[in-house]
DNA sequence: CAGCATCCAATTAGATACTG
DNA sequence: CAGTATCTAATTGGATGCTG
């Protein structure tokens, strides 16, 4: 094992072992869970995910999608052609978290409801998107 | 309502009507989902929590508490002595999101795994505290 | 189409010192 | 004991323009 931590201190957000907060650091990056929630009806390109998270700027888009797939949960598939086409879709990894997500989803819905706010965003697979 | 944002963007984070990211905006803060953890063992004192959430400063950890507390999740009890005392508790709505915390620390036990990490945070209420 | 590069404003969080 | 106040370093994310 390395050098111990010198400080008391120990919790490096980029190096946690804590289950619960690495959920939260793979999913809770902005756009993450909305990505993943699209990607779980099917795979998308590039700019049908633009579409479908209205809200992100290519640009954080890039880095969100980058970044999950950096963390194995969906795979990038870049096809030689002109003009360029790029296919994102979930890993079996990426598949397995659906139940968290909906255990979140259930348990939001009940606080929005609490707070007298409708669920009005695109991520039931059901709805119209709103974003 | 009132009148409806002009561009066609959307996705005010404080307005967001997204029940999985409504979620994350209220465990994802940081120490958040751990001082939830913490409580769910039952009643704690600042100072307590202070132990507990060891990595968090003073102000990170009061500042969490009464964002928490905003949200309906835990209850601040002041007692009015001398030297002060204050004891944090979840309520009912925060006791309710314990299957939530559950689910996501199985699925990010099985992430850990994966990485060839072990879990080794304070967050099981059984293992010795490391944070 | 699928991005990358650059600049910049806003937010975040740590360290430190102080208080009723 | 249970915080608050202040300052600052670092990170985040939006806007904009450009490219193979």
């Amino acid at each position: 094992m390395d050098k111990e931590n010198g400080n008391g201190s120990c919790c490096r957000q980029e190096e946690t072992h804590c289950p619960v907060e690495a959920t939260i650091g793979l999913i809770g990056g902005k756009y993450k869970s909305l990505i993943l929630w699209k990607l779980a009806g099917g795979t998308l390109r590039f700019s049908q995910l633009k579409r479908e998270v209205s809200c992100a700027t290519p640009k954080m888009l890039t880095q969100q999608l980058r970044e999950l797939e950096a963390d194995g949960l969906i795979v990038r598939e870049v096809f030689p052609v002109v003009p360029p086409k790029v296919e994102y879709s979930l890993t079996d990894f990426g598949q397995s978290i659906r139940p968290v997500l909906e255990a979140m989803y259930d348990w939001g819905s009940g606080y929005l409801a609490r707070q007298g706010l409708a669920a009005n965003c695109s991520m039931t697979p059901l709805s119209r998107e709103r974003c």
